[in-house]
Order: structure tokens, then C-alpha cells, then sequence
DNA sequence: CGGTATCCTAGTCGATACTG
DNA sequence: CAGTATCGACTAGGATACCG
């Protein structure tokens, strides 16, 4: 989806940087910690576990801890956090259709407007 | 859509803080820039200013300035820019349907987890 | 494996004052 | 009216290291 936009060209945003990317994440299924951690190249272990915990506290997933050695944890969508795929795709329809025009207007910013 | 909302659980975000919100007051027309100021309570011309460059950069909007005293300037949603209103309204339905349930979520935090 | 604990940077936003 | 200029606060996010 917005895997290849930069950053700050993302006209929409769901909650914060990796929110939206934990929920594709989990979209087919629980996964655990190193799970998430691996597809999204580059988030360090606190911006996850503050990410995962702040969706936990809004409903959007569970923890599931099991008691193992070594540990295991996994995290999984309720319905609450499926629901967001459904404006997160409206979302990516747009992305699909307008992006590309965006990022021409942005390109061609040198007075040239009217 | 969101005004109700605090800020930090705004589940989905349009480009920064202000730009829905200026989709919003657009929406019905051209807006002069006092115009948008007023609704967007609290907004600080310097921020309004950099939101509209912004999003004119973008190609979302357009702005107008006529040549009077005292001087007069019209910004104006673009095609592009009025687009955007259809993952607006996507995410608008999300919140009327499950934005309570979150927030009761985010109340109910105290370890009962389960 | 699944995290915490510290520290730090960069960007966003606001307050205030001033200008053509 | 429609901005600009300056400063300063806050915070999301990242780097790095360590822990049960």
C-alpha cells in the first residue's frame, strides 16, 4: 500500500507511523513479535512494543502470551482492528488512482502554477 | 468528522493536523483566508499559511489573489484536492460506527485484560 | 524470545510580534 | 486583509544497550 510512498507524502494516515503496516501485518493471521518486527524493515523493538501496546489499549488487537520457554507471544486483530481495513483500503484506492498526481504537482514546483 | 475527536485518538489522519479540516471548510466553495481561520479555532496564520502551501504544492488546492485593497485571496479545492473527500468519508463512517467502541476500550485500561 | 531503559534528533505545532 | 519572522514547547520516532 503506502510501502512505497515517502513518508511525509502519505495523504493518509491510520493512527501513527506503523499502525496501519501492523494491521496489514496481521491481516492474515496472528504473528508474533520477531514476526512483525522482520516485515517492517527497520522499527526498533520499543516503537513496536509502544505501537502494538497502544493498539492493544484501543481494542485494535490482542496479546496473547504463552507460558514457554522460550517465550512466545502473539498478537492478533480483533474484529474492532479488522474493521480499519475497510477505510485503510478506501485509502489505498485513492493512493492507486491519485497518488501519481500528487507527486507530479509536488515535482513540478517552480512557479509554473496557473 | 472528527472535531469531537481528541486529537492523539483520531484513528485516520489526512496529510498533517489541519489538512482535512481545511478540506472540510472548502467542501461548499471557495474560502478566503479569514474564512478558514474562523472554523479552525486556534489555528495560527503561520501554520494555516503552511498547511495551504502545502497542500497547493500538492495540487490539492488552488489559490487565487485579486488584485484589490484592501487585497483579497481565494483558495479553492482542485479536482485532485476534492478527491481526497471519498477516503475522508470512508474514514468519517469508520468513526461513526466504531469510534465509541474504541474509546471505551481505551477507558476500560486497567490490567483486566484477561 | 520478547521485550526495557536511556538518550537523542527532527519535525510539527503554537505564541507572539510585526508588515505590505 | 493576508500574511511573514522568530522563538520555543512538545513529541513521535530512532540508536543503542541491556534484561528476565
Amino acid at each position: 500500500m503506502f510501502y512505497g510512498c515517502p513518508p511525509t507524502a502519505a495523504p493518509i494516515r491510520v493512527g501513527d507511523k506503523w499502525t496501519a503496516k501492523i494491521i496489514r501485518c496481521l491481516e492474515l493471521g496472528p504473528r508474533r513479535f520477531t514476526e512483525l518486527q522482520r516485515p517492517l524493515r527497520g522499527i526498533t523493538p520499543k516503537v513496536l512494543t509502544e505501537s502494538l501496546r497502544a493498539m492493544e489499549r484501543d481494542g485494535l488487537l490482542t496479546r496473547t502470551a504463552y507460558d514457554e520457554i522460550p517465550p512466545r507471544v502473539e498478537y492478533e486483530l480483533t474484529t474492532l482492528g479488522r474493521s480499519l481495513l475497510e477505510p485503510m483500503n478506501a485509502g489505498c484506492e485513492w493512493s492507486r488512482k491519485h497518488l501519481a498526481e500528487l507527486m507530479r504537482a509536488r515535482e513540478t514546483w517552480h512557479a509554473g502554477t496557473s
